[in-house]
RNA sequence: GGGCGUAUAGCUCAGUGGUAGAGCACUUCGUUGACAUCGAAGGGGUCGGGAGUUCAACUCUCUCUACGCCCA
């Protein structure tokens, strides 16, 4: 197989992916290693690759290659998520063309639809993962709602209650009026808006005056049940206790006291609506007011509706909030008690998918016992059990879990796990049919794990007959007349929660219960009292929770179970923005039911953003679509562009023209591999570096050995950019542009073009070249091993992020050789098991310093480039001298230096150069600018000049030489030396120059 | 109000207690048979301002300024 001339990655990269795959290569069988373990975040199903998923996706595979080439049973979970909110709003606004909507259809119906449109896109995403060259585990892909997850959903729901670590509870909730249903507390994005402040008169009852209380939200004052000042507000002593009589309702509330009021803002007096604020709803219950007796004025659209107490007149009734607002302010203006109006920047909610105004409203939603979850999860970060990398998230961590809020689980959406709680009339009432007349869920509960469990524990409970019905089926059941209530006759009728759970509840369950939860678990021997856990007691429907026992109490995962196998995850790579949403909870959850921590480390990895600095987004028109930039450069461009770039605790901003560079790197490795191809260096055989005499191929092995023990630490701290720099370094700069050239007079030992090509060079002594053929072959032997085994350590040491192109490279680099024995996926991590050779070291960063300096010295001159010179040593030892002889034909061929002798110079014009510990004397032939020379001289040795100075002053320092570290003074000395020598070189030199 | 982060070459970013690096851009030169998606050489920075610690600070501490993010 022949190299193309010229890399296109379009051309492997698909055929690489599907034999990976084809070859079950993602996941090899490796029973007996240690297992590595990573979870993807899963995406939204119906979602589509973004430039944020190709940074985590890319840093994740990075990860899981490296492992997998390390001889790991490496483990990539992947799979997506059925994003609730996000996927219902796609389909609505889909239905929202075809002028249908949600309603139109049954909830069976339009789940069905939503089902539908998962599978018809539900492929988008996976296939572009596989296009960015991710190597998860596909064979095993899961989905949140796939029948295994849900068990494991509905388990964890049922688990948590019976444990009292999931309550209903009323109170007010983030209700999101656009999408009609609670959201929690981190989908609220809070706002700064210019809005108003009104000053309002309310008047006493008695008639005796009047109190002013303020208000950003006038319309609120429908729902008013009491005013405010703060205890120790001297200037409403003598009022607190009566009753202000309201404005529009004609409500009689109370004045009352509570710290709340700030005496210091506006009258020091403020209105408290407990159903509709969340600092009012805690100072009702202060003041005595149940939560179920707060006053609620607005319905799920935020539209007004009537209060239990009816006082709300007539003409508000189903009017929007804000022209509420609007009537409010005029209705109080017209009675004169509108004493002003402020502007005011007011702290507004929005909710972060809809983006309407987000209202605190009072309703039953389950709750998940969040500060309860969160200690150990506080415990396992600071006790080092999870590494939260970089470290300066931390305090982001602890500062959340140490302040979280009771977690609202349950969304008044179609779409998601629907919440296995069945509700049933009161039994109090068990001989009518009495089904509480106020809210759907006030009732008997029956939480299990399924429906046959619900329904026998309802019979068990009942002692008749039950069947399940829909909601509205079990209501009509209770109106005699109608045709439920025949059928139902004589039997129970119970029916399940309408509301599904937030996706965040499932996703937390992703570090296990993709890989083995809860059918790999086992219950541990008990000692004394059974455990407390699944509660099979009947004695109520609604039996009360047992106080939670210890994380993981009672349970553990089956021994060698791929459970126990891959659980706690090694790691988990996400951004940084669902630190809360998803890492916090993974840790709660994992640890709650596990008892383990979900991973050893977790790496938060900041944002994509546009070129500007900005955020991306869709409505800017600012998205860089990761596959248009896999067109244009290649899926291994893109990903070693996210890695470069990825330095911890910084979002990275797109740079087209970087990866454009990368895409470069890729060109110039598969040229390098075109130069080894025609010079018979193909596929190494060992892992172990060959035997090398030559000091180039001691050199390069050492340099191989270097950059690995960095590159391995790199990745070990998980500093991607420094492990791409690593790589991309060694590969250009010390493999192309040095060993390459460096071995070519090894590989073909020609004379210069215009010699009759090919064959010794009998005669041509102006090249001086010792050696006889026998031991010329066995140098190009060694070097054709050498370079050979070089560059599959570059091959494999890149794969991880470059897989398409190594992989290619691996491959044709051994077909002559009749192919390789496996895939390079699947093969081995260098091993060199060689030391640093420090003389061979020295030798080639010697010769590639006078090379260097030759060329400065001729394009400084002038002179051609492609020049040949002579060089006369000056200082030369007898070490330089041989060091020399042996590397005559580099010297040439890299360096155009023809012959270098020890001869003195002969008279006349010279460009000299100092490396080292001597001056090579380059005579010019014709006409040398001795003024250029001059200049180029002089202008070294300011340099040196000023060095050695700076070094001197330092060494003059009484308090350097006493009080610096030895090494450091030590080391001073010997630069000053140096300097000082090279400073006398060049004077020298100058002086010659006359 | 609290917390975090960032300010280094024209741009995008690394970096270490001992007087600064990369990629791109820029300048000059280049048909040395791997590579012009390239090669060679070069110019360019008082490392945001101020103060402190230290023999020594771009690097540590404090402070100020600017910008960004998160929480309330």
């Amino acid at each position: 197989m022949t190299l193309e001339k010229t890399f296109s990655p379009a051309a492997i990269e698909a055929r690489w992916y599907s034999h990976w795959e084809d070859k079950g290569l993602f996941r090899p069988e490796r029973d007996e290693a240690e297992p590595f373990t990573i979870v993807n975040p899963p995406p939204n199903v119906t979602g589509s690759l973004h430039i944020g998923h190709a940074l985590d996706n890319t840093l994740q595979d990075i990860i899981i290659r490296h492992e997998r080439l390390k001889g790991k049973d490496a483990l990539w979970v992947v799979g997506t998520d059925h994003a609730g909110i996000a996927t219902q709003m796609v389909v609505e606004r889909q239905m929202m063309e075809l002028q249908q909507k949600r309603t139109d259809f049954t909830r069976d119906e339009f789940v069905e639809k939503v089902w539908a449109w998962k599978e018809e896109s539900g492929g988008t995403i996976t296939g572009q993962l596989r296009r960015l060259g991710c190597s998860m585990d596909w064979s095993n892909e899961r989905f949140t709602m796939d029948k295994g997850f849900t068990r494991a959903v509905t388990k964890v729901f049922v688990d948590l209650y019976n444990k009292g670590l999931l309550y209903r509870d009323k109170r007010l909730v983030n209700w999101d009026p656009g999408l009609k249903t609670a959201i929690s507390d981190l989908e609220v994005e809070t706002v700064e808006k210019n809005g108003k402040f009104w000053h309002f008169k309310y008047p006493l009852e008695d008639g005796s005056g009047s109190i002013s209380v303020a208000t950003t939200r006038p319309e609120t004052m429908l729902a008013d049940m009491a005013v405010a000042v703060h205890p120790s507000d001297e200037r409403y002593a003598d009022m607190v206790g009566k009753m202000v009589k309201l404005p529009i309702t004609g409500r009689l509330v109370p004045i009352v006291t509570d710290e709340h009021a700030d005496p210091e803002l506006g009258s020091g007096a403020v209105k408290i609506t407990p159903g509709h604020d969340f600092n009012d709803f805690e100072v009702g219950k202060r003041a005595g007011f149940a939560p179920a007796d707060m006053l609620n004025m607005l319905d799920a659209e935020a539209k007004v509706c009537q209060t239990s107490d009816g006082l709300i007149p007539e003409e508000y009734l189903s009017m929007d909030r804000f022209d509420a607002r609007k009537k409010v302010v005029a209705a109080i203006e017209a009675e004169g008690l509108l004493e002003n109006i402020e502007d005011r920047v007011i702290q507004t909610p929005y909710g972060d998918r809809s983006n309407e105004i987000i209202e605190p409203w009072l309703t039953d939603q389950w709750y998940v016992d969040a500060e309860t979850l969160a200690q150990p999860a506080i415990e396992a970060v600071k006790s080092g059990e999870i590494e939260i990398v970089p470290k300066s998230w931390e305090k982001t961590y602890f500062n959340w879990m140490e302040n979280i809020q009771p977690w609202c689980v349950s969304r008044q959406l179609w779409w998601g796990h629907r919440i296995p709680v069945w509700y049933g009339p009161y039994k109090d009432n068990k001989d009518e049919w009495a089904y509480p007349a106020d809210h759907y869920r006030n009732g008997e509960m029956f939480i299990c794990q399924t429906e046959e469990d619900a329904l026998q524990r309802a019979a068990e409970f009942y002692g008749k007959e039950v069947v399940i019905a829909d909601y509205s089926d079990a209501i009509a059941s209770c109106l005699p007349g109608t045709e439920q209530y025949r059928k139902y006759l004589g039997k129970f009728v119970i029916w399940q929660d309408l509301d599904v759970l937030d996706t965040w509840f499932s996703s937390a369950l992703w570090p296990f219960a993709t890989i083995g939860w809860p059918d790999d678990m086992e219950t541990l021997p008990l000692e004394g009292e059974g455990r407390v856990g699944v509660s099979d007691s009947i004695e109520g429907a609604t039996p009360s929770p047992q106080p939670s026992p210890r994380r993981g109490e009672g349970v553990r995962a089956k021994p060698g179970s791929d459970l126990a196998r891959h659980y706690p995850n090694d790691l988990l790579i996400s951004g940084f923005d669902i630190l809360f949403f998803w890492d916090a909870r993974m840790a709660m959850q994992g640890i709650e039911f596990m008892g383990e921590v979900p991973w050893k480390r977790l790496y938060l990895h900041g944002l994509v953003r546009a070129d500007d600095g900005s955020k991306m987004s869709k409505s800017k028109g600012n998205v860089v679509d990761p596959l248009g930039l896999i067109d244009e450069y290649g899926a291994d461009a893109l990903r070693f562009f996210m890695a470069a770039m990825e330095s911890q605790g910084r979002d990275i901003k797109m740079d087209k023209k970087r990866v454009e560079g990368y895409r470069n790197f890729a060109t110039k490795l598969w040229n390098a591999a075109r130069f080894c191809e025609v010079n018979g260096i193909g596929a190494s055989d060992t892992l172990k570096a060959p035997e090398a005499t030559l000091p180039v191929n001691r050199w390069i092995i050492s340099e191989v050995v270097e950059t690995l023990e960095t590159l391995d630490k790199a990745l070990a701290d998980l500093r991607f950019d420094a492990a791409a720099n690593t790589i991309y370094h060694f590969t250009w700069d010390r493999f192309c542009d040095w060993y390459l050239e460096l071995i070519k007079p090894v590989l073909s030992p020609l004379p210069p073009a215009g010699g009759a090509g090919g064959g010794p060079e009998t005669g041509n002594e102006a090249h001086d070249i010792p050696t006889p053929n026998p031991s010329r072959e066995r140098e190009g032997d060694e070097t054709r091993r050498v370079a050979g085994w070089v560059l599959d350590q570059i091959i494999v040491m890149l794969h991880p992020f470059m897989p398409f192109i190594t992989e290619e490279l691996w491959h044709s680099m051994a077909a002559d050789k009749g192919g390789r024995a496996y895939d390079l996926i699947v093969a081995k991590w260098p091993d060199p098991r060689a030391a640093i050779d420090a003389d061979a070291k020295a030798e080639i960063d010697w010769i590639i310093k006078l090379v260097s300096e030759v060329r400065t010295a001729k394009v400084e001159l002038n002179i051609p480039p492609g020049a040949k010179m002579a060089a006369h040593v000056r200082d030369g030892d007898a070490d330089l001298m041989a060091r020399i002889a042996r590397q005559t034909a580099a010297l040439d061929r890299v360096g155009r230096l023809e012959k270098v002798t020890a001869d003195a110079a002969p008279d006349g014009a010279a460009a000299q150069i100092v490396v080292d510990g001597a001056t090579y004397v380059l005579p010019l032939e014709g006409v040398i600018d001795i003024a250029a020379e001059k200049a180029r001289l002089n202008k070294a040795l300011e340099g040196v000049m000023k060095e050695a100075k700076s070094l001197e002053g330092r060494l003059s320092n009484a308090n350097f030489v006493e009080r610096a570290k030895p090494e450091a003074v030590e080391k001073a000395r010997a630069d000053h030396a140096d300097k000082t020598a090279e400073a006398e070189r060049l004077q020298a030199a100058l002086a010659r120059l006359g």
